[in-house]
DNA sequence: GCCAACGTTGGC
DNA sequence: GCCAACGTTGGC
């Protein structure tokens, strides 16, 4: 069982969409987060991250229902995610799909996350960190998770 | 909207 | 293989 984070601007995509249904994670164009996403198991939670919006934070959380498959919309010329690299033979790019968990009562906000101790490590908050997938340890996943239902 | 930080690309 | 130029991310 591992613990992950996905990041996302609610206004291309938020949790209230994810809310209506399981989603493939398309679109992902980085190697590290790909092989993050590649890690993933059926039944792994992820904390939902909003960015680049008020407030930002951790707004919930999210199940991996399905491993990492290939992400056909780079195979997709019509697709915004298209890279022309990628063949039936090989995708290049992977996917899992994430379903809504539970919302949070509260937002955690990033502000808020940055002075909690034992959090100082979390990949989140390091400077320049811009990946959109990313692992949490079991130990930040517990110290976030008292906070969130500690909010009233 | 700004812009620093980052990852990727491509000429050499 | 180097690294400048470029496009993107995301906090502010």
């Amino acid at each position: 069982m591992a613990y992950w984070l996905f990041k996302s601007e609610p206004s291309a995509f938020s949790f209230a969409d994810l809310e209506a249904g399981p989603t493939e994670w398309s679109g992902v164009r980085n190697y590290q987060a790909r092989n993050y996403m590649m890690a993933m198991q059926t039944w792994d939670l992820g904390y939902f991250y909003h960015s680049r919006t008020e407030p930002i934070g951790i707004v919930g959380i999210v199940m991996i229902v399905r491993s990492a498959y290939p992400d056909y919309t780079a195979l997709d010329p019509t697709s915004q995610y298209h890279d022309p690299r990628a063949t039936p033979q090989k995708p290049i790019w992977q996917m899992v799909d994430i379903a809504f968990k539970m919302a949070f009562s509260q937002v955690v906000t990033l502000g808020r996350l940055r002075v909690t101790p034992g959090l100082e490590g979390m990949a989140l908050l390091q400077k320049g960190s811009r990946l959109s997938v990313q692992p949490v340890t079991s130990g930040e996943w517990e110290i976030i998770h008292r906070l969130a239902t500690a909010l009233p």
